[in-house]
DNA sequence: ACTAAAAGATGACAAATATCATATTTTAAT
DNA sequence: ATTAAAATATGATATTTGTCATCTTTTAGT
């Protein structure tokens, strides 16, 4: 297993203001953890001994309702740290982690990050930092749904995953996910999801092969009512 | 002007965490601020050169939809501070402010808190978990917003209001806000938070005097499906 | 106290979305 | 390669919510 030190991944999450010494510490105690599609990673409830630090793959965030249907609040790809939240608010998480495709991950135990979160105060203004960035994202979120229509929600969302996850060489959006995850992002029936996204089809804004989906005219999803 | 020592609202933010000396540097360069029923604290998109600590009243938090309509994220009443998110990522705001009845605040300047922020790793600690607080509380919404009815969501908000800010002595809620402003919160056009309101009234769940709500079968609004 | 303006209330109807049923296609396991 | 299970697709219909119009009540300013 690779070092820390040298882990490319940690450029993109906080923990890239960990100094030389403590980085080598974390890299000592970390354990590599490999889960499959579909695996639960963590439950609603858990609690957590620890942060995981994604190295690839994608895993939704998803929060249960009382209507027995899960939302998804969140995906994170390659460099997201999961379990921030519950690590600083020494709390039970609030969210349930499934990888969406396999994943490499990175566990880090909490006896050793904290330690850092408490005495580094660079580390734990970045930490910081991505709260805040999660909260801002969170709220614009919750204005989404909150006042736009849910195929309005399906245009920015693919649009979300093109511009923050990308495209493979043939244009297809990286992340490859069911309608029943799409249906859970937007916060709506499977069905209407299904629908939504034919309609699209028909209209020629986006094609598919399979459950993969292209993008064919970004500016009509841009411009969509 | 009383001094932030003394001040009681501190001990519901995290001002609590400065030490006496850093607290007398930031109440030497505090200064009061009222504003009026419907005032503008600040403006989605403004450079806040600082952060309000309320002492009184209550305000919303706000964001425009591309729709033209406002969405409320956040209530806040005394001891919030507003403009934290801001201080931390120095970038601009992301919410607007408005003052929803009277209210007395602080103003905190950018330059004085910041190095507080810096230097004293109890105050980070502490921001850093009242900002991992309110990602929860965003997701939480997030969540209803998009899996739970109108009515539930209103049920909700008036549980919330009556837990988190009482009743007066009467037993109506404490804060008062317009139909307008309960369609803004949970989601919805102002006939519908009107003909739900209404409808609670008519069986008997809540009951009201001018604009104040009482909440006669707290049990009801809990078991609402 | 009077009056204009704002807020609240309600009906009628339209639009969006959910639900249920069922058919078809794709995926994954043997 | 075959087949059962899962995912996708689509129609019919019910339910929820939004919009527009109009009326009544409350609030705030002179």
């Amino acid at each position: 297993m690779s070092k820390c030190e040298s882990c490319i991944v940690r450029e993109f999450n906080s923990l890239k203001s960990l100094s030389r010494e403590e980085l080598m510490r974390v890299s000592a105690c970390k354990t590599g953890k490999i889960f499959k599609k579909g695996q639960v990673i963590f439950e609603e409830g858990e609690t957590l001994n620890g942060v995981y630090c994604v190295k690839s793959g994608v895993c939704k965030l998803t929060k249960l309702s009382e209507n027995g249907k899960d939302q998804v609040v969140k995906l994170v790809v390659k460099g997201g740290l999961l379990g921030k939240r519950s690590l600083v608010t020494e709390q039970k998480t609030n969210l349930s982690a499934v990888a969406l495709n396999d994943m490499e991950m990175c566990f880090i135990p909490k006896s050793e990050i904290m330690d850092d979160l408490n005495k580094n105060p660079k580390f734990t203004m970045d930490v910081l930092k991505t709260m805040a960035e999660d909260l801002k994202e969170s709220d614009q979120s919750l204005v989404s749904m909150a006042q736009k229509s849910v195929k309005r929600r399906m245009a920015e969302i693919l649009m979300y995953i093109h511009d923050n996850f990308g495209t493979d060489d043939d244009g297809y959006l990286s992340i490859v996910i069911s309608r029943e995850d799409y249906a859970s992002i937007v916060g709506t029936a499977t069905e209407s999801a299904i629908r939504i996204l034919s309609q699209f089809k028909k209209e020629g804004i986006i094609s598919t092969k399979g459950k993969q989906i292209k993008i064919e005219d970004y500016v009509a999803l841009k411009w969509m009512e």
